[in-house]
DNA sequence: GCGACAG
DNA sequence: ATCTTGTCGC
């Protein structure tokens, strides 16, 4: 399942920040979903003395929750890790990965922030734009806004809105009864509220959602190998 | 100018 | 992200 190149990754962080300011006018906010029998999980794994990067996308059946298909791929580290540019050294590789997916996913979560980005373009967000699939955002920690942490309570299922400039631009979830909560946020072709709700429904009982969770398990599984100077896959041959 | 800062 | 042992709590 490739996808129409939208842009160059190999970008300065001014340019990188330029094309996030122009892409970010793009994306929708608004569910654009059918029905949903598959979500996929995607994460990454880093290996700096191999200057490796693994990518693993899992692909499970909802609302069963059962593993459908799993792959990896790897390439050399290509940008070094800048807040607020995580798109720029993860999302080639996560792509790579993509491309191998026989079947498409509903929805995408995502290991980082969707909208609740400085410039609201975080990875999810990113990559929903380049696959044009909708995408969640389900990282572990804040990387912009606030929210009422008196609030929030410490049952699963509870949440409070993250705010940033005025703006709601995600939810702080407790995933899981008394442990650190999730920060949601839309990715692109989804809202908030549906994204917490498939986030939740997404759980097994571990702070991350089953599809991430997954994804991360199969990104550090196997043994570190040096990737090619040159990013491989049927993707980039075609129009590198 | 001074902090904060996904993975 | 990754490093890295034991340990507190349900």
């Amino acid at each position: 399942m490739p996808r129409p190149p939208l842009h160059n990754w190999n970008l300065k962080p001014e340019e990188a920040i330029a094309l996030q300011h122009e892409l970010a006018q793009h994306v929708v906010l608004e569910d654009h979903l059918g029905e949903v029998h598959h979500v996929a999980g995607v994460d990454m794994a880093i290996n700096e003395e191999h200057n490796a990067a693994r990518a693993a996308v899992v692909l499970m059946s909802y609302p069963e929750l059962e593993i459908v298909e799993r792959h990896v791929y790897e390439e050399p580290i290509r940008m070094p890790y800048v807040p607020g540019l995580l798109s720029f050294r993860e999302a080639p590789c996560v792509i790579g990965a993509f491309e191998q997916l026989r079947q498409r996913p509903d929805i995408v979560m995502v290991d980082g922030q969707g909208i609740a980005h400085p410039r609201r373009i975080g990875i999810a967000t990113h990559l929903g734009l380049w696959l044009e699939i909708p995408t969640i955002g389900c990282a572990k920690s804040l990387l912009t806004g606030k929210y009422d942490k008196e609030a929030l309570g410490e049952e699963a299922g509870s949440w409070v809105p993250l705010i940033h400039r005025k703006e709601t631009i995600g939810a702080v979830v407790r995933t899981r009864t008394k442990v650190n909560p999730m920060f949601i946020s839309p990715g692109h072709l989804i809202s908030l509220e549906t994204s917490i709700r498939y986030v939740l429904a997404c759980g097994k009982g571990y702070r991350l959602p089953e599809p991430t969770r997954q994804a991360d398990k199969l990104s550090k599984d196997n043994a570190w190998t040096e990737p090619p100077d040159e990013p491989q896959g049927q993707q980039m041959s075609l129009w590198s």
